[in-house]
Order: structure tokens, then C-alpha cells, then sequence
DNA sequence: GTGAAAGCGCTAACAT
DNA sequence: ATGTTAGCGCTTTCAC
């Protein structure tokens, strides 16, 4: 129960309250030398009696750190990023260390606010989940600052990141279609700055070859978008082919998801007539009915060892990037 | 182009290299006093040839302030909070403030490092999204804090808090049932520790009550948590009934849907013969199917009033509560 | 219009 | 073991 209603105290005010001086307070306080246990006590008392909390601002000043790092999320509503998120948390909380939300991609430009507040030394370092070019412009401006990128990566660059191999995992889902005797097989992609939409397009190309099967431009949609809706729409345009597919690979499982419905609704049987499988397993992939066979990956680890990254980083190191395994879920949907 | 590779400038080195005073610096830095256009343009050069900007640090220090607020998130994971946390950054960004995370409910005890990192006058202000048990004994050790909560509220406090009515927004989804013709309707509940949970609850006996319909204590079920696994496992019981439901109510769309996956399985059709309507109308609700009948909250606008309180708050001024207005969006369920 | 200097609340080196 | 003091990098009176 703290006394003061107003203002917050400050260390001067403990020690004098306590009647020793400021730097033996800071002493109890970050237990940096040894004090006598009864002045100890004294200013453990005056601490309790005043309400008094460090002043982290001043702190990290001195200091010289802030303990505060900056992560870049592309799209909070994107669940893929919240359990990355959450990856991240666990880690850096360890480290007594708080995350400082950068928002969307468009307050990413040089003179944005965001960037203004945060780059500016409040932050100790970055993890940015946001997508390379995007990045690129911003990175070549704050040389000083460490850096480390979660599931995207920056090609040519030395900045470390954690993620799976997007290309691998994509040959493992058309394989898998193959596999299961499937020839006529479609691609649904996404915008192809990204990198990893490219890097799974990359996969699907390597899995057909490899297997001596020619690949139908026909068969190959870019959405327009990643919400379902391009899903659907992107699907139909599929439908439309004189020689339909018996299968689909989908970048993305709300793509996937949108394919889904739009087959249905031309009266498809999925996975009987037409094979789905998808990317990300989203939480909505295991509720979905049929159920989404899929590409897993190991978000919340995906985000631990950015974070893992980053602290290294910010201990001194250079660690390199590291690659995580992805997993490919098989439920109903192919 | 920045020209330090090394060491950050500070203002005092900018003032060396234009030949002024840091002062000036400041001053055409903030604009906050005319300055001589010629003295201008040789501190801009200098700035720009040092790469200089401001530490956000040793600024929030002089001026008391740090633009930074503190979001208290339980969860990440769930789309819900997402839509919400845009809808706060889209406002406070306006007003040059930044967010900083803080995180799941079991940090946020007393001396959890969260707290200690954040609370110390680091964060400017506080917009909570965690539940308010979680929340009273923080309330009460750090009086000075601008608090602010969203979507939950703090009873019996002067905290003020954006929401939505969720007794009125049950009563309206259950008189929605009873419209079509229900009168066996099931509630499916969440931990009432929950307010919300609580005040749902109580809607739906409302609505019932209204409607002159006895409530069938048998047909009221309490998840055991608000993954959708609860869901089909609550519904399970339901339907082990003497004299089942032909309608269900649930406090949570995951929940609904769990419900549905649950009743589908025994053979049941949705909504031919059980009609289900759900709460919240998180994204997954459109793209399912059936399609959910649910209770839409202004998740974006929640987001933004909380955040406009804290800042009118942060101005001096004593806001009160808003409560915002819910919609019954029908679709397919029921 | 510009500079000198006093803090903001801390930490850490240096004394004692 | 404890105190004095010099910064950390900025903003802001107060002089000139």
C-alpha cells in the first residue's frame, strides 16, 4: 500500500527518507555491492513506505540500454504472427527484456512515426517479421542497429534469421500429392514479392520435375490477395479449364480454404474429386470441415529462436540463422 | 547515407559540427523557437551527415514522458485481441505514441519482471484487455497509472472502459431464437469468472424469462474452456439429454463451432435441427460451414475508443465509459 | 536569435 | 560499507 497519491518518488527522496545516500539505494536496489543489512533494510523500508519504483527511463539512459526491443509485425490479425509472437515473448521475457510493438507495413517508410519513435535508440534491438522488401530501404539507414528477421529473410544480407525452408516444404507437399497418384496438379500462389511465395512456388516446380511431370501453365494462379476470398476466386478460374486439375497445392491455407469452397460450390467433392493441401496450419485448418491437410510450421519455436537470435546478437555474438524442420500434417482434405 | 558506421551521434557532436550551441540544435530539431534560416540549414546538414537522431531515451526523460502506453494482452493467439490492437495503434499512432506489449495473464503478478520493466514510469499510460480479477491487486498497488480497459471492465472502479453491452447483445441472440420458434434453447457458457461469460449468461436468462419460457437447468452447460474441443464436448452432454435442444446459445464462436462439429457428428443438421448462434464473429465464423449466426462486437472501434479515452485521459481530462454498439449478424447457423 | 547552464533520475567510478 | 560526483543525451529557463 503506497502513501503517495501524486507524484512519484525519486531515489533522492528514499535515500533521504532512509537517511543513507543515492548510491547506496541504487545499490539494495540492483544488489550491484554489498551493503550492511540494517541499512539495507532502511532503505527497503523507505522504498515500501514511499511506493518507490526505479525511473526505467533513466535507468536504460545510464545504462545505456533500454531493454525494450522492437518487433515488426506485418498484420496482428494474422493468427501466423501471433504465436510467433508468443514464441518471441517467452524468450526475451526470460532475459528480463519487453517487446515494442512496430506496426503495419505502411508506417514503415523512413519518416513514419513509428520509426521515428522507436529507431531512435529506444530500442535495443529488432525482430522483424515483416517481409524483405519492406525492409530493405529501412535496414540500409540504421547500420548500427541489431537486426534479426523471423521467418522471412533478407536475401544478400548479414542479417540472421529463423525459418523453415520454404522451398523443401513445398516440394514435400506436392510430393505428397504425387504420391498419392495425382499428375494434374495446380499451384495457387501468392503475390510473388513475397519471398516465401516464391520459395514454395519454387518447391512445387522442383517436386513436378523431379518426378518427369510437365508443368501446365494453366494450372499456375497467382491471388490477387491472401484472404480467402482470392481463394475462392482464383479456384473458379481453375474450374474453367477445358483439362481440370485433380489436385491443388496452396501457398497458403486461407488460399486453400478459399479453394475449397469454390469447389464445393461447383458441386466438387474435396478430396475425392479434387485433393487440397495447404500451408501454415492455421487454427482454422484443424476445424475446417474437411479438414486441411497441411504444411506445419514450428511457429512458436520459429519465434524463440529469432528472439534466441537476438539476444546472442546483442550479447556480442554472430550467430548464424537457423533453419527449422516443418511438418507435413496430413488430415482430410487430400 | 549515413556516414557513422560505429558509435551513435549525440546532439553535442551535431552542435560541434554545425558550430552552434546544442541548444539551437534542439531548437530546430523540435521547432520550438525560431531559428536563423542559414543556422537552420547548417544544423540540418549536420544532422544529415551524422546520421544524428534523436535518443528517445534521454528526450522522454527531460520531458517526463515516454510516448510509450503499455497493452496488456491475454492472449496473442486470439484473432479477437488482434482486431482490437489495430484498432488502439491506428489511433495512438496519430498522437505520436508507440505500444508496448505486455503479456499473458500469469506474468502479470506483482513481481513479475513485465511489470517491473513497464510500470516503472516507462509506459506513459496502460489499456488493458485482461480480465478484471486478473487485474484488481495491480490496480490497487500503482494509483498513479492512466488506466484504461477494453472490451472487459473493472467493476466497482473508476477505470473507465470501452465495450460493448454483452447482457443486452445475449438478450438480442437469444430473442433471435425465440423469434424463430425456439423454446428448448441450450446455453453454452464459458469460466464465469469471466464477466463476460457472467453477463451473457444472464441475457440469456433475461431473454427466456421475457419470453415467459422455464429455464431447463439441463440444457445449461459451462465449458470447460474456450477451445472449441470444449465445445463439441459440452454439446455432447447436451445431447445426452432425455429431451434435447432444438436451439443452442453460445457465449463464444469457438465454442459454437466446436458445438456444431459436435451435433454434425450425431447426425444432426445445423440448422434444420439444432440451431446454433454464436458470439463474437471472429473471422474463422464466416468462412465455416455453416456459416455462424453470431453476435458482432466493433472489435477495430473498441480498439480505438480505449485508446482515445487513455489519451484524453493522458490530456487532464476525466473521460467516462462508452459502451458501443454490437450487431447480430445472420447467417447460416440458425 | 543564440548560448550557457541547470536539471530529468539514474548508475558507476572514484574516494574515503 | 558508504558517500561524492561525473556523466548519460536531451529540453528548457535565463541571460545576452
Amino acid at each position: 500500500m503506497s502513501i503517495n497519491t501524486s507524484k512519484a518518488a525519486s531515489i533522492s527522496e528514499v535515500a533521504a527518507h532512509a537517511g543513507v545516500s543515492i548510491a547506496t539505494v541504487s545499490r539494495v536496489l540492483n544488489s550491484t555491492k554489498p551493503v550492511n543489512a540494517d541499512t539495507r533494510e532502511r532503505v527497503e523500508t523507505a522504498v515500501a513506505a514511499l511506493g518507490y519504483r526505479t525511473n526505467a527511463l533513466a535507468r536504460s539512459l545510464t545504462r545505456g540500454e533500454s531493454k525494450l526491443l522492437l518487433l515488426l509485425v506485418p498484420d496482428f490479425a494474422n493468427p501466423f504472427y501471433s504465436e510467433i509472437i508468443k514464441g518471441v515473448e517467452s524468450v526475451i521475457r526470460k532475459a528480463g527484456y519487453s517487446l515494442v510493438l512496430g506496426g503495419a507495413p505502411d508506417t514503415l517508410s523512413r519518416d513514419s512515426q513509428a520509426l521515428d519513435t522507436l529507431y531512435n535508440r529506444l530500442a535495443d534491438g529488432v525482430i522483424s517479421l515483416a517481409h524483405y522488401h519492406d525492409l530493405q530501404p529501412l535496414l540500409r539507414e540504421m547500420p548500427g542497429l541489431p537486426w534479426v528477421s523471423c521467418s522471412e529473410f533478407i536475401p544478400d544480407s548479414d542479417v540472421p534469421h529463423a525459418s523453415i525452408d520454404h522451398q523443401q516444404a513445398a516440394v514435400d507437399a506436392v510430393q505428397y500429392l504425387i504420391n498419392r497418384g495425382h499428375e494434374r496438379i495446380a499451384l495457387l500462389s501468392a503475390d510473388e514479392n513475397y519471398l516465401w511465395a516464391r520459395q514454395r512456388h519454387l518447391g512445387y516446380e522442383v517436386a513436378m520435375q523431379r518426378a518427369g511431370i510437365a508443368i501446365d501453365p494453366q494450372l499456375v494462379r497467382i491471388a490477387r490477395g491472401t484472404d480467402y476470398v482470392f481463394g475462392m476466386e482464383a479456384a473458379g478460374a481453375l474450374l474453367a479449364q477445358k483439362n481440370a486439375p485433380t489436385a491443388l497445392f496452396a501457398v497458403s491455407d486461407t488460399l486453400a480454404i478459399g479453394a475449397i469452397k469454390a469447389f464445393r460450390r461447383a458441386g466438387l467433392r474435396v478430396p475425392e474429386d479434387i485433393a487440397v493441401v495447404g500451408f501454415d496450419n492455421v487454427p482454422l485448418s484443424q476445424v475446417f470441415e474437411p479438414a486441411l491437410t497441411t504444411i506445419a510450421q514450428p511457429m512458436h519455436e520459429l519465434g524463440a529462436a529469432a528472439a534466441q537470435l537476438l539476444l546472442e546478437r546483442l550479447a556480442g555474438g554472430t550467430p548464424t540463422s537457423r533453419t527449422l524442420q516443418h511438418t507435413l500434417v496430413v488430415r482430410e482434405s487430400a
